[in-house]
DNA sequence: CACCACGCTCTACACGATGTAGAATGTTCT
DNA sequence: AGAACATTCTACATCGTGTAGAGCGTGGTG
């Protein structure tokens, strides 16, 4: 159960838990090199993401392994779920239904959605 | 166009405009009563909201009149746009499939959207 | 025509979230 | 025990947001 919603940065680096699995700290350090992001700054994120229950925290020698506490799909679900109900009262159809009413889909994409959920009939 | 997202009380205001159309400032306040703000505060957010670009605002006589310069389709389904492109690289495929793997979707819901998309075929 | 009232814009501030990082603390290995 | 390094605490600037007072402009009234 995703608590809350993540900031960029948290974003940002659930994206390597996501992708990878349990990381130790050094590891993400370095999958976040780019950043150039102060030891300690990286470590505040990291625990936020603890605070948020994104991530679990435990020790393996000298430092911390953080391990995702949910996939990206059930995190991206989870924030679908609760864009429907902000915007669309929790109806993926009205939500649909405006997309293609406004232009936002494409025929294409239409079609798209509709083989998936053909696929789908059991 | 819209351009930025909308904050709570933001999105609360613009729910007049999209039901009622152009409206004088004093009939704003009248339809904000319940919240009971100072003159100054609702005018802030109907400032904010015209630099937003979600409303117009012209002089009629002494008060201005704002006026929505979208419809709340077209907001919402702009919203739906910047949501799909920023979690789901912009398939609605692959945010319908999440909810559905996830049984964020119900049978029902999928049947209804299903139903949605069949009644689309022109 | 001068003035006043009223509505509008400008400016400001508190508060929470976020990005950032140094200080202080804890842990491990020698 | 002490050095070296990882982690937690604490702090602060910035931004978005809710809130509102001060000051300005305009239209109607005496």
């Amino acid at each position: 159960m995703s608590e809350q919603r993540l900031s960029i940065a948290e974003t940002y680096l659930m994206q390597f838990f996501w992708a990878e699995g349990p990381l130790r700290t050094e590891e993400v350090s370095c999958l976040a090199a780019e950043k150039a992001w102060k030891p300690t700054t990286l470590l505040t994120f990291l625990s936020r993401l603890v605070a948020k229950g994104m991530l679990g925290v435990a020790r393996e020698g000298k430092q911390n392994v953080y391990t995702p506490r949910a996939t990206r799909d059930e995190y991206l679900a989870t924030e679908g779920k609760a864009f429907l109900n902000d915007l669309y009262g929790g109806s993926a159809r009205d939500f649909i239904a405006a997309m293609v009413n406004t232009r936002g889909l494409s025929k294409e994409e239409l079609a798209e959605l509709r083989r998936f959920i053909d696929e789908q009939e059991v």
